[in-house]
DNA sequence: CAATTACCTCTGTA
DNA sequence: ATACAGAGGTAAT
């Protein structure tokens, strides 16, 4: 149980920027827990707490006992985990314009957008989704955290840990096997092994990120860990390095390209997926969709996975909602109550918050000048400058 | 070098 | 009940 109310603040977003109940259970991140609508999980040595409803996006956080900070940046988190300064909607004009296809999953399946996760967590929760179910890999996630991580707090009677640095994960196999990894286990110590050995690597990890580095860079650059191979690489380069444009190919990715976009590889239909394979079919949808591809596929792939609870929420209020799917994405009667601690704070936040605010609706207000089925549109143009540009960056890519 | 195959565990399904 | 396939693949052969 919770002892003290929670202190909301919120931001106004539109759903189809942002559904939460949907991002955070396609796939992209393990170890969010949800009851009763509201979403939790330890970030950045703190429990991030979030709802929403059709109007605004609530954020509160817990700090560990006695380490309240001075400023608290939980809506700068957040807003960087979310990725909150890339206008979604227009991308999802783009994509619709450039794919018909695609078109008709986004009407369903609106406000799903990249996540900007910790490249660490990201690679290690990759390495566990090898052969793999979401149900398991969540499950995974936590018995890492529980075990080998810090505790943060407590929220909703759940004990929320850090994620664990490769050091503490040194020598782990036989105890990750006993846990359920099952070979994953050796990947894992392995990995970790090597960030042990060069110390250097943790930041070379990060720096990653940089636009300096080439999608090609990173992904060669992840390649050297046990247990990454190509689609594993590319999904990290796509979720926490910054490589908007890559499409990670797994089994369903490859399924819509044969079956939903006549995907044809040297004129027959391909039916393992050799390295060539892949390289192509991530060409193609990189090809199709521009300098944000791997946003777009994780749109049809959220739509492709078949139950999108996962089995994973403790308690859920909306089950079903998302294949009814109306444009509200949580029905819960969510009290807008918006409790504030010291002036300070307030302020603090009012500021931060006014900034985000003002970006937002300056972009809002740039969609809504957008024509409805635009021609000639922005969107348009920005679509083939997009699609040109990604194809000098893929000649470099396919070499 | 390309193409198969083994690999842990858990869950849904017949 | 008791198998058995399949899950956001990768390393080994």
């Amino acid at each position: 149980m919770q002892a003290s109310k929670i202190a909301w603040k919120s931001v106004r977003l539109d759903p189809r920027e942002l559904a939460i109940s949907k991002v955070l259970r396609c796939g992209q991140a393990f170890r969010w827990k949800q009851i009763d609508g509201i979403w939790s999980c330890s970030l950045r040595e703190r429990v991030v707490l979030l709802k929403q409803d059709d109007d605004f996006l609530y954020y509160s956080a817990i700090f560990p006992a006695n380490k309240n900070p001075e400023i608290d940046d939980t809506l700068e988190v957040v807003t960087d985990y979310f990725n909150l300064n890339v206008n979604l909607q227009n991308l999802y004009r783009l994509w619709s314009e450039l794919d018909p296809a695609f078109e008709k999953k986004a009407r369903v399946f609106g406000g799903i957008r990249m996540l900007r996760q910790d490249p660490w967590e990201n690679l290690v929760s990759f390495i566990c989704s090898t052969n793999n179910n979401v149900k398991r890999i969540s499950k995974m996630c936590d018995s890492l955290c529980e075990n080998y991580g810090e505790r943060i707090a407590t929220f909703q009677g759940i004990d929320h840990y850090s994620f664990p640095g490769p050091e503490k994960l040194l020598d782990s196999e036989s105890d990750l096997r006993e846990l359920g990894f099952g070979y994953r286990a050796k990947y894992i110590e392995k990995t970790c092994q090597m960030f042990a050995d060069d110390p250097t690597l943790r930041d070379q990890l990060y720096d990653q990120r940089s636009p300096k580095v080439s999608s090609l860079e990173a992904h060669e650059f992840l390649l050297q860990f046990t247990g990454v191979g190509p689609k594993v690489a590319d999904c990290v380069c796509l979720m926490s390095l910054d490589k908007h444009e890559v499409v990670p190919v797994d089994t369903h990715v490859f399924t819509f390209a044969t079956r939903d976009y006549g995907y044809r590889f040297k004129g027959k239909k391909a039916v393992t997926l050799s390295k060539d394979v892949y390289i192509d079919i991530r060409h193609f949808f990189e090809t199709l969709w521009g300098d944000h591809a791997g946003w777009a596929h994780s749109v049809l792939f959220a739509a492709d996975l078949s139950d999108l609870e996962n089995g994973v929420n403790i308690k859920s209020e909306v089950t079903d909602e998302v294949k009814r799917e109306t444009k509200s994405d949580i029905k819960s009667d969510i009290k807008r109550e918006i409790v504030v601690k010291t002036e300070d704070q307030v302020l603090e936040d009012k500021l931060a918050q006014r900034v985000k605010l003002e970006k937002l609706e300056e972009d809002l207000e740039n969609l809504e000048t957008i024509p409805k089925t635009p021609k000639t549109g922005r969107g348009l143009k920005r679509g083939r400058a997009l699609k040109n540009k990604q194809s000098s960056n893929k000649k470099a890519l396919v070499v």
